[in-house]
DNA sequence: CTCGAACGCGCG
DNA sequence: GTACGAGCGTTCGAG
């Protein structure tokens, strides 16, 4: 190694990790010193920003490796009770399409009739070519010139070739949809409603593995003189008995969503401890060497099980879909498990999320508050992912099959008047009606063609800046808005906005804008733009920009939100299972296929999408929210009294703000005063500016304002609450320091740009490190509480189950009060940042059990001594968007 | 024909 | 050129 590599450290960060850890630089670029005493030196040393200073742990050689099947009760026990002893049990499960699954699949396969109907396609192909041969043949016979001849043998060729080629074209579909519907099939084992447990191991520390094959058509199986159904129920129960409920076991492993969706299949919950060495791992990586994550997006990408075991302890396991192939079968099952590659396969999962764990916790030691915020947020939070997936929510065919048809009729009736207008008000080239495709969202080539060349309509901005090519006219709601505006207007630019506040002289008709003498610069322009003639299209311009406008809004409904979710259906449960994920910058949560944090509200959608997911029978749903949570998590960030204050008391911050505003005493605002304080002060916690708040009025509100009244406004909202632009200033401060901004509960967010030569990129980051410690505290925050429900329900669960066990002990009174939470009556099924909803059975009773104890837990102050009240307010409704106060449907209901 | 960029829009 | 975070459908052109 070169001394310019190991003591030049102009731009390093970390050191890359390597299978040889003795290699890694951070090790050897200093003289060697006992670990202690290195440490002490780190942290006295002053870093770069983003350098944590790691050691990086010493990977000990792997052992002859202990793996053995189990298939008996008392070996599961036995083995079972070596995980309570060393307080680990790493775990994994191998997943198969269930009996039901597999069945679906013969009829699908009986009634789609492949190899049926593929000869069938064939042969009509052969036939239509042997036809044409024949008469081709035939025209030998008859009387005509050669020529002629060969021409009609050319055409007959052509068309008897054309009608077998259409048949070969459906043979292709059908190949297919074959290769889909099984590829379809193949993925099932993912899906808890689709597939079933297996195979399951269990790793009480490294190198010691037992694999438990539970259902194989090869090989020996758990107690195998059990139905597999009875053998699969003692394996789960028993894992409950002793380890799940253990709050002395730690539970590892690699993605537990998965193995914890699985859980809650059988009614099974996973209390703390619980880790997951794909988020320690990822989020330590993050940290200490983003190098490693080409994609910030999906920072686990590459980072999976395998590939990390080999670059961390240079071992290569087995891959999954090549084991299936050699063996010629579909599913794990159709293998052994008790023994060979089956076993060994299975093994090593559970054995290398152990190490994995034991590693990266080494790691996550090493960086401030970080073992903490992993063990008791972030990764316990895969199991509320875990069981949010399974439930998923229920989804309303039938109104969503009317609603679409709906949708699609006003989305047409948008296009043909648009189509309509446009042949009225231009002609093409030969003096014809133009006809124009709108397209789905009136966003065709075609349609900006007539827009901005055939009628000219004024231009208001210009595409993304940031974006390298040339910059073209923007159509979205913004630009069609002052569009319009300017066509009202008779503005050439945008900027000309200002002139329309100016008074005109009298008699200003007749004032000639270029020769008065008498007139300010302001005023010529303002008469100038009052003496233009209207736009030639002003009419027709507005209304098609209107019609625009309309069928943008149809087009997102319909496309995104109707057959974008619909397509989405569990073909078991009917229900929509949305993915989530948590790898955002802010360690918020997001959400995916499709995604549930953006269903529209009602009060944005013509057609009621929310009312399209509704409860189960015999259920209601259950909605809690924070109140104002991000604002209140600023007003403890920037230790801003005023804000405290107003949320400690009941007060109104809007209205507070609008007093600074207006000047006015909060007696004499109005509600309009009222309302246009609002996106000025949601729009301080993300470091908004004045040509911000300005869209926001335009766009949300339909309100215009000058540049110069939205920046009074923020300046407004800064002396109201002086915390914080000095908070904004600070944690900019402090994070061109460190390199990194933070939460709550110590999730960091490196941030390089904060330090960059780059004006836009350094005030973007600086932005960032405003808002991450808002927009993240609120996201660690609720994933402290939702760690906690989960915990609640599965206390709720085993209580309910051992009474069942062990007879009856509690009445339902007393079970509400005490356990209010469990499966299958109590069920948190999605997270939207602020809010969380339950599926509960239609009970008043249960209801306020679940609504008190939740509201209860989410009102907790986030740490000791939290400064700002926390406020959760309950709601419930048989379709999302129809809720109602919970309290109050309670009493209704029982009044009833 | 497939894929990705650009654009636009839904949510907190 | 100036608001934070996220996912997805449509359109269009490059490969």
């Amino acid at each position: 190694m070169k001394l310019g590599g190991m003591f030049g450290q102009q731009k390093q960060l970390a050191p890359r990790v390597t299978p040889q850890p003795a290699a890694a630089p951070a090790v050897t670029k200093e003289a060697p010193v006992a670990a202690g005493q290195k440490l002490a030196q780190l942290v006295a040393t002053k870093r770069k920003p983003g350098d944590f200073g790691i050691v990086w742990p010493k990977v000990k050689p792997q052992q002859v490796k202990d793996y053995a099947p189990i298939t008996t009760q008392v070996e599961l026990e036995a083995w079972l009770d070596r995980c309570l002893e060393t307080g680990t049990f790493g775990f994994d499960w191998e997943t198969t399409a269930s009996r039901d699954t597999k069945e679906r699949w013969q009829e699908w396969l009986a009634g789609f009739r492949y190899q049926e109907r593929k000869d069938e396609y064939l042969d009509h192909a052969e036939e239509d070519r042997a036809d044409g041969r024949r008469r081709i043949r035939e025209l030998e016979l008859q009387q005509m010139t050669k020529k002629q001849r060969e021409a009609a043998a050319k055409k007959i060729g052509r068309e008897a070739e054309n009608r077998a080629k259409e048949w070969e074209a459906k043979a292709a579909d059908l190949d297919a949809e074959y290769e889909f519907q099984r590829e379809v099939y193949l993925k099932t084992p993912f899906d808890p409603h689709q597939g079933e447990i297996c195979t399951a191991s269990i790793c009480p520390e490294p190198h010691r593995v037992r694999v438990v094959p539970i259902e194989h058509k090869r090989g020996k199986v758990f107690e195998p003189m059990l139905t597999r159904e009875a053998a699969r129920k003692l394996f789960m129960d028993t894992l409950d008995r002793k380890i799940f409920r253990s709050k002395d076991v730690r539970k590892i492993a690699f993605n537990g969503p998965f193995e914890v969706k699985y859980a809650a299949k059988y009614g099974k919950y996973l209390q703390k401890p619980f880790a997951d060495p794909q988020l320690s791992s990822v989020r330590c990586i993050q940290l200490v060497d983003p190098g490693r994550i080409p994609d910030p997006k999906k920072p686990a990408s590459g980072l999976g099980l395998k590939p990390q075991t080999l670059q961390t302890f240079g071992v290569q396991l087995g891959n999954f879909e090549e084991i299936l192939q050699r063996n010629g079968v579909d599913f794990f099952d159709e293998l052994d498990a008790s023994q060979g590659e089956g076993l060994v396969y299975s093994a090593e999962d559970a054995d290398y999320a152990v190490q994995l764990d034991n590693y990266w916790m080494e790691v996550a030691r090493q960086i401030p508050k970080y073992e903490d915020w992993l063990d008791n947020i972030e990764m316990p939070f895969g199991r509320v992912i875990g069981l949010m997936e399974y439930w998923g929510m229920r989804w309303d065919e039938d109104l969503a099959e009317q609603k679409r048809q709906e949708a699609i009729a006003a989305q047409e009736q948008a296009s043909e008047d648009i189509k309509q207008l446009v042949r009225e008000a231009v002609r093409d080239e030969d003096g014809n009606p133009l006809e124009v495709n709108p397209g789905k969202g009136g966003k065709t080539g075609e349609m900006k063609a007539v827009i901005f060349d055939y009628m000219k309509l004024p231009v208001a901005k210009l595409g993304d800046p940031t974006k390298k090519g040339e910059r073209l006219p923007s159509l979205d709601e913004e630009a069609l808005i002052d569009m319009e505006f300017m066509l009202q207007h008779k503005l050439h630019d945008l900027k000309e906005e200002k002139y329309l506040a100016v008074r005109l002289p009298d008699g200003w008709e007749q004032i000639d804008p270029n020769t008065d003498p008498n007139l300010d610069k302001e005023q010529r322009e303002a008469i100038r733009i009052h003496q233009r003639p209207d736009h030639p299209h002003k009419e027709a311009g507005i209304k098609l920009l209107g019609l625009m406008r309309k069928i943008q809004k149809y087009a997102t409904l319909l496309s995104s939100h109707i057959e974008g979710r619909g397509k989405w259906q569990n073909p078991v449960t009917g229900r929509i299972h949305c993915n989530y994920t948590p790898w955002t910058e802010t360690s918020r949560l997001n959400a995916s296929k499709p995604n549930g944090q953006n269903v529209p509200r009602l009060d944005n959608d013509a057609f009621g999408i929310r009312n399209l997911y509704i409860p189960g029978p015999g259920k209601i749903l259950f909605f809690i929210d924070f109140s104002g949570f991000e604002l209140r998590i600023l007003a403890w960030r920037a230790n801003d009294g005023v804000m405290i204050e107003i949320f400690n008391t009941g007060g109104d911050m809007h209205k507070t703000t609008a007093v600074e505003m207006t000047g006015k005493p909060a007696e004499e605002i109005t509600k309009k005063e009222r309302t246009d304080a609002k996106p000025a002060n949601f729009g301080i916690a993300y470091g908004g500016t004045e040509h911000a708040l300005q869209t926001v009025f335009k766009t949300d509100y339909g309100i215009r304002k000058t540049l110069d009244e939205c920046l009074d406004m923020v300046n407004a909202v800064k002396r109201a609450y002086s915390g914080v632009p000095q908070y904004q200033v600070d944690v900019v401060t402090e994070a061109r320091d460190t390199g990194y901004s933070e939460t709550i509960y110590g999730y960091k967010r490196l941030l390089p740009g904060i330090n960059s030569s780059n004006k836009y990129e350094r005030n973007t980051a600086g932005r960032q490190a405003g808002n991450t410690p808002i927009q993240g505290s609120a996201a660690d925050v609720m994933k402290a509480v939702q760690n906690d429900v989960y915990d609640m329900i599965g206390a709720g669960t085993t209580l309910r189950y051992d009474m069942d066990e062990l007879g009856p002990d509690l009445g339902e009174a007393e079970l509400l009060q005490y356990f209010p939470l469990h499966h299958g009556h109590t069920d948190m099924i999605a997270q939207i940042h602020d809010e969380i909803i339950f599926e509960v059975d239609d009970d008043p009773d249960t209801v306020d059990a679940v609504h008190k104890w939740v509201k209860d837990r989410m009102e907790q102050p986030p740490i000791p001594g939290f400064p700002v009240k926390i406020e959760a307010e309950g709601s419930v409704g048989y379709a999302w968007g129809k809720k109602q106060d919970a309290f109050q449907w309670a009493r209704e209901k029982r009044g009833a």
